[in-house]
RNA sequence: GCGCCCGUAGCUCAACCGGAUAGAGCAUCCGCCUUCUAAGCGGACGGUUGCAGGUUCGAGUCCUGCCGGGCGCGCCA
């Protein structure tokens, strides 16, 4: 099974052939112009230029050669040499057919599943998510789903940020806060075990707590060397498992992960794994001597380093930081030891790492240390970069107070819209309140996440929440309200005891729906090798739009029986890839609004 | 200073290895609810694709320079 645009082209790549072009230039693609034609290709003329001939001439021998094809209803030549394809009713007619039987809607896998593993969301123990963390999430999300749906194995990992600098910092915070704590620790540092239960001293530490003290630790360690060497020393102590750090750290990171969970289930977001940076800790020893045994490492101004500088390089890139100069670990050596380990225990033929854009240079880095370790060839390892999310202002996302925004009060504030939105239209006002607030909960997503996906990935995009929890226009909760709609109309209609039946195209609302379906496809692929779910974006909105039009222009119960039954196959396959396409931008639909 | 990304309608964004008349949404204006959810549909208005060159039969797309903006550039992550 495939799609129309495929299978055109493979009749257009055959007519090239047949006259001595180049198969590949009969790329077949949709209509520019589609009060002319549903498809096109524009190979002739790049054929003419390659081969010196006229481009009408060849247009016109594969216009010959097409002619006989049942499946369509005009070729024709127009302009310099483009080649219009009209396709028959009929054709789309069975396309349509095939679709609406089709569980995946119309979908290909891919011929070769490959094992992915995607890295995103990027969270910290200690610090509450904010919105830099919203599009790690929401993009990293969509393309795990897509990589999925397309048939590979992946696995999404969290990649927790637990094991740094950070943690020392706030293990001495709050211990100077809390002479208990201070006391507890300094007990099971000297007689205990890091598997030892949490005691009830440390458990009343709280998020709200580390949050709190967190920037004034980070502050404080900027400028008081003694204040920084204890904490640099605590770390050391973590990092060496006393016992005493341990367990406090396992507090931190215990009461961390359940906020986390909150803000990403708020979210639609889950992971395969948490695995963090202290998860890798054990294999930097060794993999330190292992480098140093393949003669990677360079010491130089009393640190330990790799060059990754290339021939070619249009300037020099900085080398990856192995150890530093006091002898810890850095944020490159977790992220190389996490390759290896990667590697060791899954395998994976391609690691997408969903973070900012502005990583890109620490990314390359990494990398290019990977392939010289020989923990990864080139190609493996891919970094999907996204621009930041701004304000009004076109500068990153600030709140009123100019502080940064945390996560879970940017979806409170997303809820609260919606509910007021639904409101302001008299929505939902006799549902029970419980399903009245799952709607606000899946609008209030749909908005954050639309707007995000809709954008390409690499842009920075302008945060306003008024417009995306608009409910007109190129919007989540429009795309909501249209699969709504249709869910309403099938409801309807198995009430009235109406049945689906076979496809009949006739009226150019049934044809623009048909090939719209028939597109779902290549957007999913385009979304997938490109890593941009922007496309698919795209095609749920045209999608959701073509039906809309269909809907205003086509009569579906009142019609008669066999253009009835027509209508809501139709429409069962709308919606079927409508919510396939949303769930995979990580968007869900509820029943009714 | 060096490097990367971006500049398209008043605003927010598209544009499929270079192709026909650069498309959507918002905003503004005009129509359409005794008919399946009008949160909708139809129509109008709106462009020297930052500027200047170049390659090409053909450039928003490729090349060069300039202007404007964002970001990055080893011991934080």
């Amino acid at each position: 099974m495939s799609d129309l645009k495929r299978a055109l082209g493979e009749a257009v790549e055959a007519a090239f052939a047949a006259v001595g072009a180049p198969p590949e230039l009969g790329r077949v693609t949709p209509s520019d112009r589609p009060d002319l034609a549903d498809f096109q290709s524009n190979g002739a003329l790049a054929a003419a230029k390659r081969l010196g001939k006229n481009p009408r001439e060849i247009a016109a021998a594969v216009v010959e050669a097409l002619a006989g094809d049942p499946r369509l209803s005009a070729v024709e030549i127009a302009g310099p040499g483009f080649i219009n394809l009209k396709v028959a009713d009929a054709t789309l007619a069975s396309r349509a057919d095939e679709v609406a039987d089709d569980p995946r809607a119309g979908a290909e896998t891919v011929a070769q599943p490959r094992r992915v593993i995607v890295d995103y969301g990027g969270p910290n123990v200690a610090k509450p998510m904010h919105v830099g963390h919203l599009r790690a999430s929401i993009i990293g999300e969509s393309v795990k789903r897509i990589y999925r749906f397309r048939g590979d194995t992946v696995a999404g990992d969290a990649h927790f940020g637990d094991w740094g600098y950070q943690m020392g910092l706030l293990i001495g915070a709050v211990m100077d806060e809390d002479a208990e704590i201070a006391a507890e620790v300094e007990a099971l540092n000297a007689a205990g075990g890091v598997d030892d239960p949490i005691p009830a001293a440390f458990a009343k530490v709280t998020l709200a707590d580390l949050d709190r003290l967190y920037p004034l630790a980070a502050a404080k360690g900027k400028e008081d060397p003694a204040y920084r060497d204890r904490a640099r020393k605590l770390t050391a102590d973590l990092q060496g498992h006393r016992a005493g750090c341990y367990i406090l750290w396992r507090q931190f990171r215990a009461v961390t992960q359940v906020a986390l969970e909150r803000d990403f289930h708020a979210l639609g977001v889950d992971f395969d794994w948490w695995k963090g940076e202290s998860d890798v800790d054990q294999l930097i020893e060794p993999m330190v001597a292992e480098l140093d045994a393949k003669g990677l490492l360079v010491d130089d101004q009393g640190a330990r380093i790799i060059r990754v500088a290339r021939e070619g390089d249009k300037r020099e890139l900085p080398p990856l930081l192995v150890v530093s100069s006091e002898g810890s670990a850095m944020y490159g050596t977790t992220d190389l030891a996490t390759i290896l380990d990667r590697k060791q225990v899954f395998d994976p033929d391609l690691v997408i790492y969903c973070v900012d854009q502005r990583q890109a240079d620490h990314f390359e880095i990494v990398f290019r240390a990977a392939y010289l370790a020989g923990y990864a060839h080139e190609g493996q390892l891919e970094h999907i970069g996204f621009g930041t999310m701004n304000g009004t202002d076109g500068k990153p996302f600030k709140t009123r107070e100019g502080g940064v925004l945390k996560l879970n009060d940017l979806i409170e504030m997303a809820r609260a819209k919606a509910r007021e939105r639904l409101h302001e239209a008299g929505l939902g006002e006799d549902l029970p309140e419980a399903e009245f607030e799952d709607i606000a909960g899946k609008v209030a997503v749909a908005a954050l996440k639309f707007a995000d996906l809709s954008n390409f990935r690499g842009t920075s995009y302008v945060f306003d929440l008024d417009r995306f929890t608009s409910f007109e226009g190129r919007t989540g909760p429009y795309l909501l309200y249209q699969a709504v709609r249709v869910k309403s109309l099938l409801r309807r209609a198995e009430g009235e005891g109406a049945t689906a039946g076979p496809v009949i195209v006739a009226e150019s609302a049934e044809r623009d729906l048909v090939l719209t379906l028939d597109a779902f496809d290549a957007a999913l692929t385009e979304a997938y090798d490109k890593k941009a779910p922007n496309a698919l974006a795209e095609h749920a909105y045209r999608l959701s739009q073509a039906f809309s039009k269909f809907y205003a222009a086509c009569p579906i119960l009142q019609a008669e029986p066999a253009i009835r039954a027509s209508r809501l196959t139709l429409a069962g396959a709308t919606l079927r890839q409508l919510e396939l396409a949303l769930d995979l931008l990580g968007i869900s639909v509820p029943e009714r609004m």
